[in-house]
DNA sequence: TAAAACGGAATGAACGTTCATTCTTGTATA
DNA sequence: TATACAAGAATGAACGTTCATTCCGTTTTA
């Protein structure tokens, strides 16, 4: 039968249980039932479960990253295209709740520190766009003279702030507060 | 003996280990032995590991707030007095990293968010300074028209990228660089 | 010496993982 | 076309481990 489907089921149902109740509320037995599964058939797709979780995380950074580049233009002004890429991220976050909620709680357990690391120090991937941006910026002097991981900080805590407030309630935001939120993170961007 | 001393310990030592090793990694036996105690001597103090936790974090809370609010004058114009408290409170993450690690742990943890929740909805407390200089910003038209919980947002967002970066070794924040972060965060919050 | 504090082995629940078995699907045979 | 068989996929009860919590004998305190 299809064999990707069931992978899938059980990446979903993973992803739902660890974004409602984290990495403590979601053993195993809990996945398979959810994702209508023996226990055992994980274990035929994820040798266990960190692979799982390690490739849930992949997936959804795929995803993430697919959708941030769509209509992304190198033609534009690095004002025009930070708002773009900020925009879309956010828009992402707020829609896919259950993405966001799990990227959070990957970023800050192990697993996220051992992956941030590998990362800066490891080979360069799809994630340049944001460095290749910020580089532009400061050869151009449109953004302030500061290392390029406080770019990274001044442009996407506030984001992620926001989209946690969001999601959990606290905000909702319109097309009109994104914008804004945009425009603010550019302003404590720009020189 | 002392009392206090034995409790104290104990705190101690699970802020180390989870702060370190996460919640998983900081068993009740670990705590235990680090702390130089019997397992069961935990729960002479503790009537079971959440309530531990939550002590934990309300002793960090209150130790985070007594430094902020050091020096702190209402008498300064708003801008300074957002430095004033930026400044203490990215200080205090970078030269504190245990409590900075445990406090994000516990932040995006089931924990946390009922914590947040009580709080935006239950009574008001210390952290009220931040919620009354955004108001008087709003009402001197100083900051950005936009909803107090998005202020916070912008103002706090960068500042825990940037210590976290600081504090995984990926920037090193200097007295210059902490002025910049904090400089940068009210360029996205003023009108 | 009575009472309180302490330590750490014992307990039982929960979890990740394994494996003997069952089910499904595709192929060969007559 | 009907039947037998093989091979892989799926299952879930069972296992071993880990952990929070309890219990009780020992030590300290007043």
């Amino acid at each position: 039968m299809a064999k990707p489907e069931k992978r899938d089921e059980i990446v979903r149902a993973a992803l739902e249980l660890i974004a409602e109740h984290g990495f403590h509320g979601a053993p195993m037995a809990m996945i398979a039932a959810k994702a209508g599964v023996g226990a055992g058939t994980i274990y035929r797709y994820f040798e266990n479960k960190d692979v799982l979780i390690n490739e849930l995380y992949s997936d959804l950074e795929e995803r993430l990253c697919a959708v941030v580049m769509e209509d992304y233009s190198l033609e534009q002004p690095i004002r025009e295209r930070f708002i773009h890429l900020g925009t879309a991220i956010l828009c992402y976050c707020i829609s896919n709740p259950l993405d966001f909620r799990f990227l959070e709680q990957f970023h800050n357990s192990p697993y996220g520190v051992v992956h941030r690391r590998d990362k800066l120090f490891g080979k360069t991937d799809q994630k340049d766009v944001y460095r290749e941006l910020f580089e532009e910026g400061l050869a151009q002097h449109v953004v302030k003279q500061l290392p390029i991981v406080m770019l990274f900080a001044l442009a996407f805590g506030p984001l992620i702030a926001v989209a946690r407030d969001h999601i959990l309630g606290f905000v909702i935001l319109d097309e009109a507060l994104i914008g804004e939120t945009i425009a603010a993170c550019w302003d404590g961007l720009r020189r």
